[in-house]
DNA sequence: TATTGTTATACTCTATAACTATA
DNA sequence: TATAGTTATAGAGTATAACAATA
């Protein structure tokens, strides 16, 4: 009734990912997780290797310190643990633990359908072409909005 | 070089929101206004009424008592001001100053430019496929996740 | 000295619950 | 009793700055 007229591109997006965002928290509070910490451990899940909490914090496109507090969540919750990285001590590997990977594994489905509703107005081809537009604008994005990336003029 | 794979639909979008919520919180510093007070301001601003406090908070699909802390800043600020509805002294309408008003035609000019900047990297028509697809979205949006709209089954 | 992560702190955004004033 | 807004509080997400350990 009140939504929808007067929004240009930035107002329309976060406007959408406060919704996604709020779906999100309700579908993981059940779990205990919250949407950060779940984003962390997907990618920790998905990655062959244990991640640097550099590497993370580059992944999650946050700064290493925002890093620190989700690894803080997900360790106390017993789903990731930290070690030294004996190549360089001063690294700290993550990596999830068994209980992290059932939890990803419980989370997978649920994770999918979920996302099926939140985009249920779109018909498969738009959600492709939605896919798409948001990848081009990933592409060169973190190097000119990100906390990580040394800032650039203009 | 680390964000270019594996990401869903939500995980996609609130990337980018991330992106732009940033751009803007930098943009709108040196005026002393957060992204969300100049939301606030804005759709108060192309309201030909003032706004209840219940329905500046619809529009911006957040709770009243969130709302009353934007109002609180904007009103310190010397943007809006309060008055008691003559009408129904319980409400309260809210209204751009003039000096409310100066800043949103200071802004108007930045804004435009930091959007273009955003999606840059999208072409005239990719910038219109993707203002209709969150158009479509946003459709019937609120009524399932906003937080001022009644709980449905499902 | 430079790098990695952390301790300490702060701010934005948003929420729920309880209360006040009004209807 | 129901409604409009607020006081009080909390938690998620993220940032900067200073510091310790390591290189």
């Amino acid at each position: 009734m009140d939504s929808g007229s007067e929004h240009d591109l930035p107002d329309l997006f976060l406007r959408t990912a406060r919704r996604i965002r709020r779906s999100m928290h309700a579908r993981l509070a059940p779990l205990g997780l919250t949407p950060g910490q779940a984003r962390a451990l997907r990618i920790l899940g998905r990655s062959e290797q244990p991640l640097r909490m550099a590497a993370l914090a580059g992944q999650l496109d946050i700064v290493p310190r925002s890093a620190t507090t989700v690894v803080d969540a997900l360790e106390s919750a017993g789903l990731v643990s930290r070690a030294a990285d004996p190549a360089n001590r001063r690294s700290t590997l993550v990596t999830p633990t068994a209980a992290g990977r059932a939890a990803l594994e419980r989370m997978a489905e649920d994770r999918r359908r979920a996302a099926a509703d939140l985009f249920a107005t779109l018909s498969p081809e738009q959600r492709e072409s939605l896919r798409e537009l948001l990848a081009l604008l990933d592409v060169d994005a973190a190097d000119q909005c990100g906390p990580n990336e040394p800032r650039r003029a203009g």
